[in-house]
DNA sequence: GAAGATTTCAAATAGTCATTTGAAATAAGG
DNA sequence: CCTTATTTCAAATGACTATTTGAAATCTTC
């Protein structure tokens, strides 16, 4: 006999109800009890659809991903653009991705929680998931710094980049509350801290770029 | 009667050793068994010298925040130094502050993991004990920036370059583990790291400020 | 609409945790 | 050395957790 069209719909809801719970209490201290009743449903169909909680959790970062690679596809317009229109595209992306509703800015909480705490859970996932929605990045960040800036400049740039865009958007985080106050994230906000975040980043890329030719002795 | 010397020890064994897993583990995850096992002594003597696992938490944050306060006695030299010396000791600072062993790094920690999954414990203590270790920061900043550099940006940029030495270091992150490999952190290391983030930062404060004196129509 | 599978659920199970208890051990002062 | 308060400890308590169980409910197909 053919999966029940009721068994797929209570699989979904768990998975909505699990991924915003994991990402914003965290693997261990999100229980399958809070999961089931966000779902409005019983403990034991966690265990009957998913097995455990850890293949749960699992199937949340799959979730929460597929999610990020639909917004990805809006940078692809970009490529002809000139380098720092295409540095800003990732930035926004970035930002956008980060300060989402709902599944996608669980997907940022996922990552940061992981990071922090790891589980163990999701080594595999992390390359597989996460490589295709940084595709071109570190590429745009070489053309900006120009031929003598070493690979690993670039490399640093990016992480530098990815990492600015993370930590000014981060949910919850009391230095910018205060900063910024509980502000609105409006799309013209994004569009004003696309612009600072692009200034910045792309004189601090351009300026690693020119003391690596210094050193180099140019 | 007066308190017995050993019990003063075994309180201090118990902190240091809370300090350790508090910050490797949160606060949930970290068990007031493996506190004690760590400290050599019984379960029932955290709850003698601390009343509560809460109340350990909070003493832990103050014997933290205790040790960055020597290190940052270092800044104070550089007072009189070129504007680009000084940002550059805050910058280093910072990173000594991260990376360093113990103490100092489980005090990053603890800013992390209370950040993200807030206990509710600190809010308090948060302000108190971290204001004195970024005075005069802001300050550097805005003279980098120069007059027409809004508070508002200067603000943004101290946050950011905040965030960058944060995200540089962070102890566990897979996404600079897989660019920098498992590198041991020598003071070479620290001095590199921060001639390049002081580069990088300095040119993107400068941008920000430029973008601000452009925008208002200089 | 009846058979037979899939899906749901209340209750039970087994494990872990922070905290309490009351007794034993230990240090300090007379 | 003996008293007394301080400190340590093994064991118990009670709350919370993930997972299992077996029966009841529900959907699908014939």
């Amino acid at each position: 006999m053919p999966p029940r069209k009721d068994g797929q719909k209570t699989k979904d809801r768990i998975l909505e109800a699990a991924c915003e719970l994991f990402a914003v209490k965290g693997f261990h201290t999100a229980t399958v009890g809070e999961i089931s009743q966000k779902a409005a449903c019983n403990i034991a169909a966690i265990n009957y659809h998913f097995g455990s909680k850890a293949r749960l959790y699992t199937e949340t970062w799959r979730y929460a991903h597929a999610c990020g690679h639909e917004l990805y596809e809006s940078i692809q317009p970009t490529l002809d653009l000139p380098i720092d229109q295409r540095l800003r595209a990732h930035i926004f992306f970035l930002l956008s991705l980060l300060s989402n509703e709902k599944e996608l800015k669980s997907l940022h909480l996922l990552h940061e929680r992981e990071f922090l705490s790891p589980t163990g859970l999701v080594d595999d996932l992390w390359r597989e998931l996460r490589d295709p929605l940084r595709e071109g990045f570190l590429e745009v960040i070489q053309s900006i710094m120009g031929e003598r800036g070493t690979q690993e400049d670039a490399q640093f740039c990016e992480v530098m980049v990815i990492n600015l865009c993370r930590s000014i958007l981060k949910h919850n985080r009391r230095q910018n509350l205060e900063y910024f106050g509980d502000l609105e994230i409006t799309q013209e906000f994004l569009e004003t801290m696309a612009d600072t975040l692009t200034c910045f980043s792309l004189a601090g890329i351009k300026a690693v770029g020119e003391k690596g030719r210094e050193e180099a002795g140019c």
